[in-house]
DNA sequence: TTCGAATATAGACAGCAATCAAAACAGCGG
DNA sequence: CCGCTGTTTTGATTGCTGTCTATATTCGAA
């Protein structure tokens, strides 16, 4: 049995989270689009979580390899565990280049977080 | 012992929330921003404090009587616990009016956070 | 003052989430 | 093939969070 196949996860990607939901403001939010959106705060609602997605995303060209960026104060695991919550929200991607891992910004995924937040004061 | 005094909570408010954190894109987020954020994203990570929430931002004048948004599926207690954490991260700010409570969003720290995940793409 | 309606608090409990050590996996060089 | 480095997964543990019931508080009205 050859486990070196690449398996496909199927987790949020991209391409389907970003058209997910309304302006906060916009009305009374549905059950469902309430569980989207909660999902993908939940991703940004730890300290180590936002320090490492900033240091991806302030990295040259929004990307970052795990060995610049895992110096935050906890074990390497559960750097990696928390890199993979990011992954699963859709707000990072990742990319393996021979021996290091490669984390990016997935910069549509955040706008529309930001735009759910929209004020129309 | 006159129990009948406001309390007045040493908790966050908007003043001092709002000139919080650069963009999360602006460069390596210090430990105390991180917490700082954190904190409230955590806020809307939850189903029923998004609808809580998205129900007095889509009221008219931006405010709601408990009594008009508790029906989320919960029970009253629990509706009062999550929009005592709203409360507490400054999204949401409370006022009583005779037997009623009026919780009005506090904009300045909505705007905030949606400036914290701005892209300069 | 007494009652009832609207909210809030307290306490208990179940499920989840952050963490770590240990082990597994993947790629590279010898 | 072997060992080394970088990363992920596993399993266990511990603390936190959402939820409930029961109780308390606050205020207006009778």
């Amino acid at each position: 049995m050859s486990k070196s196949e690449v398996v496909e996860l199927p987790v949020l990607d991209p391409a389907t989270v970003v058209p997910c939901c309304p302006p906060i403001t916009a009305g009374e939010l549905s059950q469902d689009d309430a569980e989207r959106m909660a999902l993908m705060f939940k991703a940004l609602s730890d300290p180590i979580r936002l320090r490492l997605f900033s240091r991806v995303a302030s990295h040259p060209g929004g990307e970052a390899c795990v060995c610049d960026i895992q110096d935050v104060g906890v074990s390497q695991p559960t750097v990696s565990h928390h890199l993979k919550k990011l992954r699963e929200a859709g707000l990072l991607t990742s990319e393996r280049r021979g021996t290091w891992v490669y984390y990016q910004v997935a910069p549509s995924v955040v706008a529309a977080m930001a735009a759910m937040l929209d004020l129309r004061s």
